[in-house]
DNA sequence: TTCGTGATAGAG
DNA sequence: TCTATCACGAAG
C-alpha cells in the first residue's frame, strides 16, 4: 500500500519511527528502510533549516514528502524527505535491506556483501542512484519513487549519529537486530 | 586514526 | 576572497 502525501503532514519525529519497515521504491531498485533519523525545523540546532537559508526556503517552496537531497563531505549524497506536519523537518534515510536490483547495487557499489550496499546514508544513495537530480522530486506523486508499507516493526531509538549539535536527541530509529543497519556497536539498543 | 572532496554561508 | 563546517566512508 502506497505512503500518501497525509503520512508526511504529521511531526517529523512520528513519521521517522512509522517510516521504518516500509520499502523505498526507487525505480527498478527497493529496499526496506531499516534506519531512519529525524531533523526538527524548530527547536534542533542540527537540522538544516537551523543554519541554511536555502533549506528553510525549500521547505516553504515544497510539498511535504519532496526529497531533499544534498551532497556531504564533496562527496556522499544524502537522501531526505520534508515533513510538514505542526512541526516541519526532515527524516533522514540512513539504511536500506535490499530488496530488488542486487546485482545493480552490488556494480554501483563495487562489493560483493549485501550487508555492505545500503548500510549507510551515503552508501545507500550510491547503491540507488541518487543524486542531486532528485531533489526537490514529489515522493507521493509516483509508485516508481516512494514509500509503500511493507512490514509492521517496533523501532528502537538511539541518539543521532555523525552530528555534532543537539546529540542527544534520541530521534534515530532502527531495526533492532537487522545487519543492514549501520554501525557497529549501534545495530542494538533499547526497545 | 586520517584523509578525500566540494557545496554552503558568513566573515573580511 | 577566505575559511569553517559538514546528517560519511574507505583505507591504514
Amino acid at each position: 500500500m502506497r505512503i500518501g502525501r497525509r503520512f508526511f503532514q504529521r511531526d517529523p519525529v512520528v513519521c521517522a519511527r512509522e517510516l521504518a519497515g516500509c520499502r523505498l521504491q526507487w525505480g527498478k531498485l527497493s529496499g526496506v528502510v531499516v534506519e531512519t533519523e529525524a531533523y526538527d525545523g524548530a527547536d534542533d540546532e542540527a537540522c538544516h533549516t537551523w543554519f541554511r537559508p536555502s533549506a528553510r526556503a525549500f521547505v516553504a517552496e515544497h510539498p511535504p514528502g519532496a526529497a531533499y537531497v544534498y551532497l556531504n563531505y564533496g562527496m556522499h549524497w544524502m537522501l531526505n524527505v520534508l515533513v510538514k506536519g505542526k512541526r516541519q523537518g526532515f527524516v533522514l534515510i540512513r539504511a536500506l535491506e535490499p530488496l530488488q536490483g542486487l546485482d545493480a547495487m552490488r556494480e554501483a557499489r563495487g562489493v560483493q556483501e549485501i550487508t555492505q550496499f545500503c548500510s549507510g546514508p551515503g552508501k545507500l544513495t550510491r547503491a540507488l542512484g541518487v543524486n542531486g537530480s532528485h531533489h526537490g522530486r514529489d515522493l507521493c506523486a509516483d509508485a516508481a519513487f516512494g514509500f509503500h508499507r511493507h512490514r509492521n516493526i517496533e523501532a528502537s531509538a538511539s541518539p543521532r549519529i555523525g552530528i555534532s549539535r543537539a546529540v542527544d536527541f534520541p530521534w534515530r530509529f532502527f531495526v533492532p537486530g537487522n545487519p543492514h543497519v549501520s554501525g557497529k556497536k549501534q545495530k542494538t539498543g533499547q526497545g
